[in-house]
DNA sequence: CGCATATATATGTTTAGACGTATATTAACA
DNA sequence: TGTTAATATACGTCTAAACATATATATGCG
């Protein structure tokens, strides 16, 4: 895996991006529908800002019938792990993160999620 | 200190920013020349973005004569001071952050170096 | 005081990149 | 095949922020 210090940076530099990365680095995976509603952006914000992250390296894409699940890149070297890790510590509890986590548990008919409870 | 996620990213995400904090991770403590001669940029470039980093609450600033002394601040949250150390250590060794390094060991005429070796 | 050195700020210009909106692609299913 | 849902991209606009250059401030020293 090559990625540096400052493409990292760049890309957590933008809010709608660290939201992202945060929720995926709560959950594993996600598609673009659950991040969209969790997120309450517009769809074409979020995959442009997906298709960034991927372009870095950043995330992994993979097509599961008509969604696009997005992960986290497991091959990120071990600092960069590490910075989304304390990313994670530095922001849970904070206004949006928070928020955005709750949103996404209370989204209704989510894609691979069993129907009743 | 309240520093937040958003803010710590978007400061690292500049190159001069982000070289100058590695630079002060290892070292310490530094004056602008230094930092001017290290990262061979301009001083009121460096003095622009070392503002930034203050007013961020990043750096600390403390004069002595005339020189201004720059370091990172030391209360900093714990993730904060986590994710400097791990960008240190995935910029270690490589292309501009080395060559900055040994351009501030090099550098002749430090102030508060003793003159004779 | 006057001059030199170190640092900070102000100003106008330029550019990277985020945005909304519209449209293209791809898959599921009838 | 046509239709709908999920996702991706293209395009023109706008803004935050980086830049170079010039100038202001502060300290030390003769």
């Amino acid at each position: 895996m090559n990625i540096n210090t400052e493409t990292l940076f760049r890309m957590l530099a933008d809010s709608t991006r660290l939201r992202t990365l945060m929720l995926l680095q709560a959950h594993g995976e996600l598609c673009v529908c659950e991040l969209s509603h969790a997120l309450d952006l517009s769809q074409p914000k979020i995959s442009r800002h997906l298709a960034h992250l991927r372009e870095s390296a950043l995330l992994l894409a993979q097509r599961n019938g008509q969604w696009m699940y997005y992960r986290i890149n497991p091959e990120l070297p071990d600092w960069a792990q590490a910075i989304l890790q304390h990313a994670l510590s530095g922001s849970s509890g904070v206004p949006p993160y928070h928020r955005d986590q709750q949103a996404l548990t209370a989204m209704p008919n989510r894609p691979g999620m069993s129907c009743c409870a």
